[in-house]
DNA sequence: TTTGTTCATTCAATATATAGAATATCATTC
DNA sequence: GAATGATATTCTATATATTGAATGAACAAA
């Protein structure tokens, strides 16, 4: 069995879980419909335990079966699982008025995104640019914590040890990318201005805004996320985005509880 | 336990995966966190089995628990999932811009629903309209399928016979409920005219308008939904959103591949 | 048509996930 | 501060989910 798979599921005392979540990761993950043969191969899994697991999704609806190729792939329930989670979600539901806003009035792609700590932040609600084009992002996307514009806000208010930062960063793929001591000066630079900027580290020619949202005191739960070519938001006039934004991420900040610092 | 749970559960090869989409459901529908008592009391599940399926579905990032409160809800997982859901729909990605253009030249709010059989529809693509109202729904609604106008498609198109869909009409839950008679004379006419239209039955002063979409020659897959105020429409003019709403329908099964009938 | 190959599925022995009682933990009330 | 009640958690015997081999089905090549 995957060597990490093993672990969980020998941990777990329901193993069956563990294996059902790496199905459906690994049928996220996929392209195209999988047979149970590559299934059971990829996840290293015993074909007929593989057979049970899938059947069992099947019955919840969370995976779809063609009776004619014998082809698993995920279906629509979980996209009603995500809703559920959406509904829920104060930040995903009081971001999206903003977000719409800023989106329409800069004409850039705006995300507010979730931060899981040192690790990951995932898109919890997108918008979309009107015209133009489309930078396009969807909700439930993942990315390391550190990168990006998003990347500096964390590194400046998360309270991280260097050495952690570090090590981190040095993970991390851009586009073209800055040495440590020039992104820790632009961490130091954010701490200042309450926001961060990426000019074409990330992805060349894209520019990347990120103000941080508080939930609670302390470090930033979610963050606001502007971005658009660098080319036409220079013509816009990158100083009224960053205003809006910062504006924007403030009152969330305050209609969450999080101290507006 | 739940008759209905239960009896997945018996059936199972794999029970753990049965118990643990009813709690993920369970989670979604909750408008709280929920403690492990009142999960295995709603589930009828014995408390240590449940506290065994929740430490398995934390450990996969599927539920999140706050050690303080001792309560479980979805965590961010379940989005992830989605997006891989989405990521391979073609529906979904090729009907988005379609639902933009539309949502925006009549100022509507623009579904893409996936049909399940008779049973269900779900909301896989939303575009909200702008200015004005905010009919929102969101991505992962899930609807019974004869319900409003997407109903009358899925009547005309869908080859089920008149005592099935008698059974299901029975069901539904309408603001201002037609007849079955009136309904199947709208039915017949959907028929005739390749769209489905409720003008306030489903909701008071509101019209929906539903053109089918076939991925494969036969019953409709998926469906491009409209909806507005009716006294907003009224003065856009029906008659031109009906033209592209079905236009766009008619493209989309061209490029679905499912025969341009 | 027959044969070989690949893949999905069933089956029976056994390792183990589950149920239910016992225990621990935490508020809440007296 | 002790007692009560409600809740979460651990523990262990047993019912059963998992395994790996055997079977079956589907397809391609000869």
């Amino acid at each position: 069995m995957n060597p990490e798979l093993a672990q969980t599921v020998k941990d777990s005392k329901a193993p069956a879980i563990s294996r059902a979540a790496a199905v459906l990761r690994l049928l996220g993950k996929s392209d195209a419909p999988l047979g149970l043969g590559a299934i059971a191969r990829e996840l290293g899994l015993v074909p007929s335990t593989c057979l049970y697991v899938l059947r069992a999704l099947v019955a919840e609806e969370l995976v779809s079966f063609d009776a004619d190729t014998k082809r698993y792939a995920l279906a629509s329930g979980v996209l009603t699982l995500a809703r559920g989670w959406l509904r829920r979600d104060h930040f995903a539901s009081m971001a999206q008025a903003p977000l719409d806003r800023l989106a329409r009035a800069f004409d850039v792609t705006m995300l507010g995104v979730e931060i899981f700590g040192i690790d990951h932040i995932i898109a919890v609600a997108v918008s979309q640019a009107g015209g133009g084009f489309q930078l396009s992002t969807q909700v439930g996307s993942r990315f390391p914590a550190l990168i990006s514009a998003t990347g500096r806000c964390i590194a400046a208010f998360g309270g991280y040890p260097d050495k952690q930062l570090e090590a981190k960063f040095d993970t991390l793929r851009w586009d073209d990318p800055p040495t440590f001591a020039e992104w820790q000066r632009q961490v130091a630079r954010t701490r200042e201005t309450g926001f961060g900027i990426d000019e074409g580290n990330y992805i060349a020619g894209v520019t990347v805004l990120a103000a941080p949202v508080r939930k609670a005191r302390g470090a930033p739960s979610h963050a606001l996320v502007a971005i658009g070519l660098t080319s036409a938001l220079r013509r816009t006039g990158l100083e009224a985005v960053q205003q809006a934004l910062c504006d924007e991420a403030r009152l969330l900040t305050g209609q969450l509880g999080g101290e507006e610092v």
